[in-house]
DNA sequence: GTTCTTTTGTGAATAATTTCACAAACATGG
DNA sequence: CCATGTTTGTGAAATTATTCACAAAAGAAC
């Protein structure tokens, strides 16, 4: 089966989300788009280049629907546990590790790195901790798929390209900075001030 | 003069995001791919939707592509300040707070908003720290034109409700759920468990 | 000042996405 | 079981976005 477009892949990833939290059986186009602003006529295109069907007259099954966005895009089901790690442990990275975002995600924080070592004896977390230079023989070890990147800026590029070298297959990008990496790696970009100037930029 | 699609807004969001870390006095459109990804000829063209002109030859000069891409965008620009809060004080709000990481931008947070009175009473800010309940006062009174919503997911709907209903013009939003906003109210997700699933989707 | 090289800026061609519109599928309520 | 009301699924149309390709602009070298 050919592979998903982009932008289709962004909004099925957003229903997967919203699905996932859907606390009724059933759930039609029409509800979608007033939940996220995608025109129902589109969602319904995309959930069809997913594969799906079987929503006629009542709505799609949210449970079925979810489970075969998910087949389609290759997201983690609810068992996995896919590995991530975080590479910054300052007040941003050490919050993340410590909020519980993951826990009853597929994901799973099993390392934190950061080049300052007293950071990485003082903070307390259920994984271990190591100083950036083990970065490149702990990550293949560990079978870490993922990275949280959340140094400072100055020294992001630099950290992004030795999480790419060490075999990351994705990273999500909190620094202000643009990455550049590799092909076959991904970056996510969740910049808080990247997102406050895409406001700016969509309400003008 | 027309609004930009925003496919192309979000392009040169990024660019610019790039541009204000750019050491070099010129860049090319060929260098902006290399950084980027995204093929030189559309960053050309969304330079000139950004109605830019004059980098034949050498290529552009990257503070003035920089300062026509913040106002054409309307972008805010480094000397300003717009107010923003922190709703959500727990691990990761207060992390966003302290981080400063708003602290060069045109960003500024001028209050945190909580709804375990405690919470607002026990972390120390450079700025105000309320309990929920004041957010429909407080918003409206100190200009706060955005919010970062950092609640647990269970309160997120709620909270981004209060939110556009006290005034707020757009959410970072951080939590999980996927949030139902007025017209008018931009919502920019930046879950790192969304990021997560966007690059499995991305690497199949 | 002439030539050579680089790089933009942009029409035209192509490709892709989104919207429209409606028949078909199914549930519901008599 | 029949009529009625929803809602999907999807071709076709319309729109939008991207890539191509190249003339023109400008700097660099001599």
């Amino acid at each position: 089966m050919s592979k998903i477009p982009e932008a289709s892949g962004r909004r099925l990833a957003l229903l997967a989300s919203l699905l996932a939290s859907c606390k009724s059986e059933r759930i039609t186009s029409a509800r979608m788009q007033e939940m996220t602003g995608i025109d129902r006529a589109l969602i319904r295109k995309d959930i069809s280049l997913a594969g799906y069907k079987g929503g006629v007259s009542n709505g799609y099954k949210a449970a079925e629907l979810l489970a075969a966005i998910q087949d389609r895009l290759g997201l983690p089901l609810a068992g996995q546990k896919r590995f991530c790690c975080i590479a910054g442990l300052g007040k941003l990275g050490a919050a993340l590790m410590q909020c519980g975002i993951f826990d009853d995600s597929p994901f799973k924080i099993v390392a934190g790195f950061d080049s300052r070592v007293n950071r990485t004896e003082v903070l307390s977390a259920d994984f271990p901790l190591y100083p950036a230079a083990k970065m490149e023989t702990v990550i293949p070890e560990a079978g870490i798929e993922f990275a949280i990147l959340a140094v400072e800026d100055a020294q992001a590029k630099m950290m992004a390209d030795r999480l790419a070298a060490s075999g990351v297959k994705g990273i999500v990008n909190f620094t202000g900075e643009i990455l550049e990496v590799p092909k076959g790696v991904a970056v996510e970009n969740v910049s808080p001030l990247l997102a406050l100037n895409n406001i700016c930029a969509k309400i003008n």
